[in-house]
RNA sequence: GGGGAUGUAGCUCAAUUGGUUAGAGCGCCGGACUGUCGAUCCGGAGGUUGCGGGUUCGAGUCCCGUCAUCCUCGCCA
């Protein structure tokens, strides 16, 4: 054993070791120099000991004025007890410290580029922090991110291997098949002019493995999608990929329960109530403006379509007129929380509508003194009546319409619901409570030097909603044919088979999503393992058969070769993280992530390459 | 591809209507301090205000362009 090697971790250290020679190895955290002795808080990612350099050993004293933060050391010595009234309740290893005998140093650091300790002071940009990564993941919150993304997976993979389940690998170099989004592409050497595509997913290869007999398959398997980035998407993504034989949608969505209460009992020790409730798409839409709705909180969106049809009000009859509907968000007691300049065009409340193509937001305010009565000029005398009794309006609420076409009514109104949420804070991320909570705890705790305590996660923090029946077929402006609003290969309702190319529009899907607090986290579907049923999908989505043979000729041969039927989902792996970890940032759950431009920046990737490595494969750059 | 925000010392940020030599905290360097607690006290170094152009007697500040980063809509079967 090297002179150097660890006999114990910076979290270890307890009063039982007293008398003991230990080694440590880890990292400076900080120093702080006396004439007569140097403290140097030492960390690893198990915790840290205070290490103390004497005086009277003159050379390891000497070595310790030498010391910067972050450098790599050794340290070896006796465990003692620190002098009566010096403990420290608040870290681990505070009852004791080890004196120095021996001081190697395995490596030092110059001046750091940012502030490594996210103690205090704000964090430094995330573009400074992206490029020296290795450093920023010393951090000790990054820290605990990656341990608890550690966590997931290894109950993911117990939980699945338990239930009969294999992790099968499917390729990284496989076919394009330009449906959906962009793939990356990889160039082929050996065959120039001809290219592999990185997988969006491993969909095709899990249904080709059902039909070959490995009827409970899972993988944790990397997707990659060469689409514009947002916060929470990055180019390479990770999902648990699952698919069954012999199942119905109901197969799968009582396991994804089972497993997303033993996810949250695992790693944050809650205990989540099962089944999930589910809505259905259409309902999702009406009700909340969205597929993914927030159901943390109430805020229901109102249909007064019927009753707004005598309306004389310009902006209302025009979009009935056009076959539009007009649809409504109460806000409770919001007349005086929102000022006129907040709900009048360019406000607040109705850039978010605009965002989202709503060509405005009517407002109504239910005071006792509101003159002129808006709800009596949109909808007139006779019905403002049954307006307010559907939308349940009292005094000092705040009614917000949309009279456009339904997409973008659903769309903008399920924003505003959002935004609404959020500002009136109608409900509340378990990590902006956590952040509250710390923020006078820890104060508290530390000046006591005593160990904080850790703040308290409910189940009510994960909101677990599943979404339903949703369409099969959308249409598609832009390209003047049916898209799949799940993926190509989503079986329809059995009652839908037959009227597939008949009725596209009203035909279902047996497709579902998973959403927690807001977010999808999950989706799937029933496939379709009759090549007839698949061959009239692809037909649907404007795919000739001798081009659904091209691009997917071996899924069709295989559906006729004893294909089981079969489903499965996908679940957001980094997206889990995220909620789990409370973040909203992706690249906070990821320990080498893009930046917002695709781009690495610490390793610089993407990046040129050499001109022999192009010729090689046969390419030129124009 | 569209919209928005930001860019000043190693880091986080100031700098009045366009007006002296661009400041502070942290970090860094030096010193002090008999047990500290991600210290404290004293002193010091450190800047082509992202880059390029323009307006002006004078630009960190105004204008044009450009680059970078983030947020957002589109996009993401």
């Amino acid at each position: 054993m090297s002179e150097w090697q660890r006999t114990h971790t910076c979290g270890d250290l307890r009063p039982t070791h007293i008398g003991s020679p230990v080694t440590l190895n880890g990292w400076v955290l900080a120093i702080r120099g006396y004439p007569k002795q140097v403290f140097v808080d030492f960390k690893d990612r198990y915790g840290v000991t205070q290490v103390v350099f004497e005086a009277d050993d003159a050379e390891v004293f000497a070595a310790a004025q030498a010391l910067g933060r972050e450098f790599c050391l050794s340290v070896t010595g006796e465990v003692r007890a620190r002098i009566p009234g010096k403990e420290r309740a608040d870290i681990a290893t505070g009852a004791v410290e080890l004196v120095a005998r021996s001081l190697t140093v395995l490596n030092a650091c110059p001046t750091l580029p940012f502030e490594i300790n996210e103690f205090g002071s704000e964090l430094a940009n995330e573009d400074i922090r992206l490029q020296y990564r290795y450093l920023d993941l010393r951090r000790k919150s990054l820290q605990n991110v990656i341990v608890l993304r550690h966590r997931l997976c290894k109950t993911i993979r117990d939980f699945l291997d338990a239930r009969g389940f294999l992790e099968i690998e499917t390729p990284l170099l496989g076919k394009s098949t330009p449906e959906g989004a962009r793939d990356y592409l990889v160039p082929s050497r050996v065959h120039h002019g001809e290219f592999y595509a990185l997988p969006q997913s491993p969909q095709l290869y899990k249904q080709l493995l059902m039909i070959s007999g490995y009827d409970k398959y899972f993988q944790i398997a990397r997707c990659l999608r060469d689409e514009d980035l947002r916060a929470d998407r990055q180019p390479e993504f990770t999902q648990l990929d699952v698919e069954m034989s012999f199942v119905e949608r109901e197969d799968i969505l009582t396991l994804m329960e089972q497993l997303s209460a033993e996810i949250l009992h695992t790693v944050h020790g809650l205990k989540v109530a099962t089944p999930f409730p589910r809505l259905a798409y259409a309902d999702a839409m009406v009700r909340y403006g969205s597929d993914k709705p927030d159901l943390r909180f109430g805020m229901e969106i109102t249909d007064l379509t019927d009753l707004a049809a005598a309306s004389e009000f310009p902006i209302i009859k025009s979009a009935l007129a056009d076959g539009g509907v007009v649809r409504a968000l109460v806000v409770k007691g919001g007349a005086a929380k929102y000022s006129n300049s907040q709900l009048k065009p360019g406000g607040e409340l109705p850039k978010v509508a605009e965002t989202f193509k709503a060509k405005i937001l009517l407002n109504a305010k239910a005071t006792a003194d509101a003159t002129p009565d808006l709800l009596v000029k949109y909808f007139g005398d006779a019905t403002h009546g049954p307006v307010r009794e559907r939308l349940g309006v009292e005094t000092g609420d705040l009614v917000l319409l949309i009279a456009d076409k339904e997409s973008i009514v659903a769309d903008a109104l399920g924003a505003l619901r959002n935004h609404l949420g959020a500002a009136l804070k109608l409900y509340r991320n378990w990590w902006d409570e956590k952040a509250e909570y710390d923020a006078t705890e820890e104060a508290a705790a530390k000046k006591e030097r005593r160990p904080a305590k850790a703040f308290e996660m409910k189940p009510e923090h994960f909101n677990f909603l599943w979404v339903v029946d949703f369409p099969m077929f959308m249409y598609d402006e832009d390209e003047k044919r049916h898209v799949a609003i799940h993926h190509p290969f989503t079986s329809p309702m059995d009652e839908d088979f037959a009227r597939m190319e008949s009725h596209p529009g009203e035909c279902k899907a047996k497709a579902y999503d998973l959403v927690l607090n807001g977010s999808e986290v999950g989706g799937g579907s029933i496939r379709n393992h009759r090549q007839d049923v698949q061959s009239t999908v692809f037909k649907m989505l404007g795919m000739e058969a001798d081009d659904a043979k091209a691009r997917f000729g071996f899924l069709l041969d295989a559906l006729q070769s004893g294909a089981p039927p079969h489903g499965g989902i996908a679940l957001g792996l980094d997206r889990w993280c995220m909620i789990l970890a409370g973040t909203t940032n992706i690249r906070d759950v990821i320990a080498f992530p893009k930046n917002k431009q695709a781009r690495d920046l610490m390793s610089g990737a993407p990046a040129a390459v050499e001109p022999r490595q192009l010729k090689d494969l046969g390419i030129k750059l124009s």
